[in-house]
DNA sequence: ACATGCGGGACTGCCCGTTCAT
DNA sequence: ATGAACGGGCAGTCCCGCATGT
């Protein structure tokens, strides 16, 4: 449930202007999904979450292409890297993912996770923003085929790597999605998958 | 690739009404793909094709609801289901699957197989369509469980069960995207990327 | 000063609904030319419009395709086509079409009248509308063209009628320009206008 | 087909500031021009010219107020002006003007007039550029009416003299769609255009 | 019962006025 | 002080649900 869409094209450099942007996302972001809570994703318009914002409608599609990007659009998957990175390079691919996950959840805090869980929610709930996470699902898959090439030798192009990819993808989706439903850790979640696949897709007689 | 909304409320049942329904719906389907082909999908309207169809806008939406189902709509997986309930009860998940689609595409015609192929291109070309994809994913995921559960001696809610019928749908999908971008046989596409996931995510020595 | 647009599909048959549509579609050009004139084209919006004729926004452009269209839809070359088909065809263009405005502007009311004359006036100060009446010049060229060739023994296609054409449309054009500016009767504006025409071209001697 | 537009300020003097200007200007209209060419013009957005010039949109409406003027922006105008000043003051205007327009048109390479023929082509076929030609047409008229006016004896602004200008303008937008349709020389057409005009609208036994 | 038409909301593109950065 | 960027606003299109009339 990740994704990093960088609407703006300067990145950094900060200055009023930055800082300003920076503000009228957040007030567009924050205020969306006040009223996405209070009154439901589809019955809330953009409008109104322009006028709550206090932009024009015009403005409010600048900074998100669409209302769904609203919701979709975090920037985690930096943060998975960045874990994926440190871990021993003769890890293999599964278990690095686990620890990278692990590591990269110590960093947010419970409260943001609650956050997390609600926006995990309200996306699983309507089917519009459950639609665009197959994209995220393939720019997941891609960043870790990516990440794991190295580890398996091989080119982030190969059938091997992309199989491995999309399996640990679908484990996490799985996680978070039984996550988003039944509470608890996250983390416990993704381990619980991803030690799952591995166990009920051994080849022979690994049961 | 595929689903299975049965927008007519008559489910079967024969007369002349049925017959001049399907005759509709497929001549809004051919007309639809025809127009795609020629203009893109996304430079096609409703309206367009209504009109190459000679019916109402309105109607059209009776037969589709919504402009993406024309493309999405199919019936590939009830084929499915039936191969993997004539397998052996005992045979391993992956085995089965890879058996019953092998026994499935066997009864497609190459001419025909070559026209999936185009809408799976069509499909992952075009971002509305290919979202919309999630939503199959699941219920194949959904689906497998079903069929899957009994072999894995659990229900089909348990997490082993959505972890195998989630991974397995993963690399059907991988294997059906290769096979729209490089051709050749969809069976074996398929079958390469169920073996690789099986040696890929074996936990220790499985190479 | 005319066009034909027929957004509608459907002609003719009356019932309630054909009823319906001529209302709402005179409610919307009369509220329209009403904001026009107290507010000025540019001030209205397509919304007010909207909101006076009591339709929403999307039913206005269902009805005129754009806001434009709200000041330049009308029939009256319909009417003039009337008229030159029952002038004698051995008249020459510039006479049958002189008897054939005569004849047409006997059959619309002096209000009738004024009314185009405040419709003239708005194009004529509206950059936008007079953009628009190039298009109309070339309809009426069209017109034209078809109606007199058979009078030059030609096909319309042929330099000899399009100029022809051309320039009694010229001529007509200026008519309405000054008579829209000064006032006065349309048909001694035409009349003054197209026997100026033929008097400054003659070739030679002609004056 | 010409205009007059002057957005820059500046009107001439040279000096690196207006060179650069010019620079700007040309790359601008080169880089849309080819974009009209290849993507169509409506497809071409404001955004992607001023991207493929390297400025930013801003500086786009700077240098053209709007989309329309990048295709229409001419000074062919003002050569005409001269050449008919050059003609003999007794020369009957349908005279001068023949006589101007070849002269002008010998001053303009062919390759120039092949770039001026896609253009024109580009703008009859182009509903919005088709329309800004009503605006081209009555500058033109107006100058017309005021170079011709001393050799009718008249004002400008009486009937005999705007309706002289008119129809020699019709004549010319006759010629130049012609010539944009088949091809071949300018000046043939326009000659062709003048003449047939004259010929056809003498008033009596003519031909 | 079936089609048609209307409402309405998402979204884009053009263009302008103002505000900030250099 | 010149020049870019940013927010705003409006026209217009498309998809689609629901009430209406045939």
């Amino acid at each position: 449930v990740s994704a990093s869409a960088d609407t703006s094209g300067s990145t950094g450099r900060s200055g009023l202007r930055e800082l300003k942007r920076r503000r009228t996302r957040e007030a567009i972001q924050a205020e969306a999904l006040r009223l996405f809570a209070e009154q439901g994703y589809e019955a809330t318009t953009c409008e109104q979450i322009a006028a709550a914002a206090e932009v024009s409608p015009a403005t409010f599609f600048r900074y998100f292409p669409t209302k769904e990007d609203v919701v979709l659009t975090d920037d985690y998957d930096a943060l998975l890297v960045e874990g994926l990175r440190s871990r021993p390079a003769d890890e293999r691919p599964l278990e690095a993912l686990r620890r990278a996950v692990a590591a990269g959840l110590g960093m947010v805090t419970p409260a943001e996770q609650e956050t997390i869980r609600g926006r995990a929610r309200l996306i699983f709930s309507v089917p519009a923003l459950r639609a665009r996470l197959y994209e995220h699902q393939r720019s997941h898959e891609a960043m870790l085929a990516a990440e794991l090439a190295p580890r398996l030798g091989a080119d982030p192009q190969e059938l091997r790597v992309r199989m491995v990819a999309a399996a640990l993808t679908a484990a996490m989706v799985v996680a978070v999605e039984g996550w988003a439903a039944d509470g608890g850790s996250l983390a416990a979640h993704i381990d619980d998958a991803l030690v799952t696949l591995e166990q009920e897709l051994a080849p022979v007689r690994s049961r």
